[in-house]
DNA sequence: TCTTGGCATGTTATTTCATATCCTGTCTTG
DNA sequence: CAAGACAGGATATGAAATAACATGCCAAGA
C-alpha cells in the first residue's frame, strides 16, 4: 500500500459503525436464507473489510486475524476471502492484489471501481461492460463473457484537492 | 498457467511470422522516431511476447531470456516489461499477473481483454470504459479517470466447442 | 452409541510475482 | 576528459498465492 493513513471511505462520508453493522446483519441473514456458513474467520474478515472500509491485502488481513486470535497462516486469509468473494460480500481489486467489503450488498453485481493512485481510496459503482464495445466485440469473436473486471486508476477529490499533501 | 499449450492465437488465425517481423519493425521504427531506447533485452523480450502470442508471466519471460543469452535475474525481465508497458508495446493482464504484445500498435490505446478461463489465451479488443455508467459515475464522484483496466473472463470459442478435451 | 463423511480450519513449506539497493559499464554532452 | 544520465547485472528481500497434509467439528445414518 502506498498510504497507511488514507481516507477510509468510498469517497464521500458516512456514519460507519452503523453501516458496518447493517452489512453484517444483511450477510447473516442472507447466508442463513441461502444455506451459507458465515463461520467466525469469515466473519471476522467481511467485519475487518466493513470496519477499515479500504482495499486490504491478504496479509494485512492476515496480520489482524491472528491480532483477533484467529490462525495466522495465509490459507485462513485466503480461504475465507474467497468465500466472500465467491458469494459477493467482498471483491478482489485485481490493479492492487488487495479486497474490499462490497457497497452495494444485494444488488445484480457486475461491479467497477475507482482507484486513486495517490492514497489507495477506492469506490465502488456500478458498470455494464458487456453493453458496450467489449460486448460487440465479444459476439463477434464468439467468446463467452462470464464475469468482468473494471478498474479506472486515477485521483479522487480529495487528492486532488491537496496536490501536495 | 493452467495449459501448457493452449492455442496461441487471440482467437482467430493468421499469419505469424510476418506479423511478428512487422511488429518489430514498427517498434523499432516508432522507438528511432521518439528517440526511445529499443534495447537488446526490451527488444528481446518484446520478440518474445510476439512470438509465444499469449500471456506469459515475468518469471516464463525470465526463463525465455536466459535461453537466449541475457541476464535472468527478475528485475532484467521487470525493467524491460516496465519499459516496454510505459510505451504501450505491451499490455499487463492484471488477472493473470502476465503480460502480452500489443495488437494494435499506434492506435489510441484504452485496450479490453477477453481471456479464456480454460486455455489462457488472450484476445485483445479496444474499449471506451469512460462513455458509459463508469464515466458517469466518476464524474458525479469528482474523480478524475487517467486509466481503466477492462478484463473480461470467459471462453473462447475453442474452449466452448471442446468441452471435454 | 458409534462411525462415517463432509466441511472448515490449522500448519508447514514452497512457488510465483515484484521491488529495493548497490554497483558497473557505456554513452552522451559540455 | 569529466560529469551526468541511463541501462543493465547481481544480490537480497518483500509480498501474494497455493500445494500438500493434518486436525477438529458436526450431522446423518447404521
Amino acid at each position: 500500500m502506498s498510504a497507511g493513513n488514507a481516507p477510509p471511505v468510498g469517497f464521500e462520508k458516512h456514519d460507519h459503525s452503523a453501516c458496518v453493522a447493517q452489512a453484517l446483519a444483511a450477510a447473516e441473514a442472507r447466508c442463513a436464507a441461502e444455506g451459507l456458513r458465515l463461520t467466525p474467520v469469515r466473519r471476522k474478515v467481511l467485519e475487518l473489510l466493513l470496519q477499515k472500509h479500504r482495499a486490504l491485502g491478504a496479509y494485512a488481513i492476515l496480520d489482524l486475524l491472528r491480532d483477533a486470535g484467529f490462525g495466522s497462516q495465509p490459507p485462513v486469509a485466503y480461504r475465507a476471502l474467497d468465500f466472500l468473494a465467491e458469494h459477493g460480500f467482498v471483491h478482489k481489486i485485481e490493479r492492487l492484489n488487495a479486497f474490499v467489503a462490497c457497497s452495494h450488498p444485494g444488488e445484480t453485481h457486475s461491479p467497477a471501481f475507482m482507484i486513486c493512485r495517490l492514497c489507495d481510496a477506492v469506490a465502488e459503482t456500478q458498470s455494464t461492460p458487456a453493453k458496450g464495445a467489449l460486448g460487440a466485440a465479444a459476439r463477434a469473436a464468439g467468446f463467452h463473457i462470464e464475469k468482468t473486471v473494471v478498474e479506472a486508476e486515477g485521483i479522487c477529490p480529495a487528492c486532488a484537492e491537496k496536490p501536495k499533501a
